[in-house]
This record gives structure tokens, C-alpha cells and sequence, in this order.
DNA sequence: TATAATAATGAACACCGTGTTGTTCTATTC
DNA sequence: GAATAGAACAACACGGTGTTCATTATTATA
């Protein structure tokens, strides 16, 4: 969190009240805070809460935006090299650099991370993350590594497919207990979405186009 | 929700609970609904709420297992089938049908389902529907369709992906309205799984398996 | 360093939802 | 039709909320 010229009270007031919610969250979990107890545990007076934030939930709101401006300024930086590398040589080098990167990130803001996936209300912010794995593997303006002319299904159901997946592995991966280094995990993805989960299941799965649905 | 020799009495009020619990949901959100609201708009006393539900969540719980068990069901009776027929001619009929059955009925039941995933707590729904989901592709004993030794990436992780994906599609039919039918829904889960999302967004991918990492 | 500005404190307040209790009324079961 | 059991009603203490106001402490700045 950045500190522009604010009042040293309010960077100081603001970080206590940062850190207790994350405390109190990892401990008894987003619903059951209450504002009395960050204040408490901030060991700030509970009018002062007020005075930063309206809510438990606009405080966590700050969280989510935080995380999701960072997450996209990464996809960002590497979005135009990705396209790049592949339309020469066909490498899927960067977009697993990039997914290295994120799940080191996700590695180091883990608790917020995972506080904010159990928060309730992560339907929308999945909804933003959801955007920001697209960006990751299209849409980029006429630039834009996939032609939707040529897609097999519908790009909204294709987005959602992808970026929940991702989501889901995160989630995996946090909920495990981060055993697996950022580069095993970025592997994983990179297999499982390019090969395919019926080939990373060990299946072939060249001949089922036709047969998907059983005709 | 079945009746078995309840009191009659009783019914009609669990009754005008679930109703007016689903309506609130669906116009304030599960966070903003109190006991009080409940009780208002079932027209019943306020007191006789909690000689049935604790509270709000357990009333939720109730939803969450009706759904699970159902959902539950359907794939239990499927799945014998499913792999029967995959190694008897390599069919992917059954589980076809069997997505096509499901997306049936999230379409009766649209609007709790919806209430479920934007709840908080939705979580643990996730990691239940993602045990749902993987037994249907998985997990059936000694007569598993696939074999662990054959994976390429872990089997948790191969879940989650899996699982999330779906949920993910799910969640954007929802959204959409579900203005695709069940049968073009099944359709798009099975091209996108079979054949992966990197061949459905255009891609031809049978020389990617080796450069996923970019090396 | 003195001063003006601003933030934090502490106490009080009304408000609201919660969960429980005891009594009375009403519908059901057998 | 009598016994049973659920629902209604009213009252209660409790705890969190959001706001206020006067007071104290800290910071910015000139």
C-alpha cells in the first residue's frame, strides 16, 4: 500500500487497521469479523474506523483492488511479448514466464489471496480475475493472438472455461499449501490448457473431435 | 424437498421460509437478509424461525445438500454406463448425455443455484461440485476409467482444473440467462475438455506437448 | 519552535437484529 | 373429542452499529 502525503496518524492508523482485519480474518474468517474487533486489535477507537472506511467490506475492497491492479499490470507488461514470440516462432515461452511471475506474486500474498477467494462477494471479483486471464490469452486488439473466427465454442464460454480453471488451480495450489514451486505450477497449466484435460488424463485424444457427443 | 410425516403445520412453514428466503436472495443478495426480513415476508413470527433453522446459514446448508444430493444422483446413476461404453467402442455418449441431464436441471432450478454460487460461503459448495464433477470423469474403483499412472500432471490439480471449468461455464450460462440449451451447453463442455481449450480457441496443438514451457 | 490544523480518543446516544423465554391461542393428530 | 404440538405474541437482555461532541495529542508549516 503506497502512502501519498498522508498524515503519518492516518498511514499509521490505516496499517493497524489493515493488519488486524487480515489477522482476524485468517483466524475466525471474513463474516464473523466485526468492526469492534479490528478496532480492538487494532488498538485504535472504534470511531476512528469510520473515519477511513464506511464498512468491513469497503475495507476489503481496497484488498481486492490492490491485487487486481497488480495482477493486471503484469499481464500487461508481458501481453505484447507473448504475441510477438509466438506469431515468429510459434513459443509459448512467455506466457509461461508470465504465469511464473504470477504465481510467485501469488506466492508472496498468499493470505490476503486466499482471504479474499473465502470472502463472500468473490463472485465479482472472480468476475475481474476472470478478465484479467483473458487479457492473458487474448484480446489485444487487432493484434490479438486468437481470431474468434475460429473458434470452436462461443468466446464468452471459452473465457470462463480458461479462467476458472486458472482460478481453480490457484485455489488448489493454496488451499495445499503452496508444495509446488511457481514453475511446477505454471507447467501444469501450461500442459492442461494447451494439451487439453483429456490428454493430460492420459487419454489421446486426437480422433474425438467428431465424437464428443457420442454421434 | 420431501415431507415424510411432518406436521402439517410444519410444512407450510418451512415452506414459507425456503419461498421467502429464495426471494430475498435473489433481491438483496444473501449477505443483506436478516431473520427478521425472512420471517416478514413468510408471514410467520419471528420466533418460530429458529424453532426450525439456527440461523440463515444452516437454512442455506439445507439448499446446499439438496442440490449436492441431487446433482449426486444423477451422475451416480450415469457413471456404470459412462464407462462401460468408453471401453467398450471408445463412446463418449454417456457422459454427454449425462451433462445434458445436469444442465436440465440447473435449468428448473436456475435461481437457487444462482443463490448458492453468489452466497458466501460458496466455497465449500465449490469443493463439494468439484468432487461431483470429477467423479463423473473419475474415481469408480477398480473399474476407474482413467489410471492415475497415466496422468501427466497431478491428479488434484487435474481436478481442480477440471472442476472449476465446468462450475465456470455453469456460472456463465447463469449469467447469460441460460439462453443456450442444455444440449449446446454439454456440447461446448465436451469440445473444450476433449479436445482442450487451446484447440477451441483455433489452435492446432498435437506439437505443442513438448514446448508448453517455451525450452 | 510556536502555532494552526488535523487526527485520534473516549464517552454517550439511539437504533436494530438476535436469540431466548413464558404464556396463550390454534391446528393437527390419533 | 381429547391430547398433543406447533405458532403467535410480548417481553427481555445482549451486542454491534453508526453518529455525535468535547477533549487530547500529534503533525505539518511557516
Amino acid at each position: 500500500m503506497y502512502h501519498k502525503n498522508e498524515d503519518l496518524r492516518v498511514q499509521r492508523t490505516k496499517e493497524a487497521i489493515r493488519n488486524a482485519f487480515v489477522e482476524l480474518i485468517e483466524e475466525n474468517g471474513y463474516e464473523a469479523i466485526t468492526i469492534k474487533d479490528i478496532t480492538k486489535r487494532a488498538k485504535i477507537n472504534r470511531g476512528t474506523f469510520y473515519a477511513h472506511y464506511q464498512d468491513k467490506f469497503e475495507l476489503m475492497e481496497t484488498f481486492k483492488e490492490k491485487i487486481l491492479s497488480d495482477l493486471l499490470t503484469m499481464v500487461k507488461v508481458n501481453l505484447p511479448n507473448s504475441i510477438a514470440e509466438y506469431k515468429g516462432n510459434s513459443s509459448l515461452k512467455t506466457p509461461y514466464v508470465t504465469a511464473v511471475t504470477i504465481f510467485e506474486y501469488l506466492n508472496k500474498n498468499y493470505k490476503l489471496f486466499n482471504v479474499i477467494l473465502n470472502s463472500s462477494g468473490n463472485m465479482a471479483f472472480q468476475k475481474e480475475l476472470q478478465k484479467i486471464i483473458w487479457r492473458m490469452l487474448i484480446e489485444n486488439g487487432p493484434e490479438a493472438l486468437i481470431d474468434e473466427d475460429n473458434l470452436l465454442v462461443p468466446a464468452d464460454y471459452l473465457t470462463s472455461y480458461v479462467a476458472s480453471a486458472h482460478l481453480g488451480i490457484i485455489q488448489q495450489w493454496l488451499g495445499n499449501g503452496r508444495k509446488e514451486s511457481p514453475e511446477e505450477m505454471a507447467h501444469i497449466l501450461s500442459v492442461i490448457t494447451v494439451c487439453g484435460p483429456f490428454y493430460a488424463a492420459g487419454f489421446k485424444n486426437e480422433s474425438f473431435e467428431g465424437k464428443v457427443d457420442g454421434v
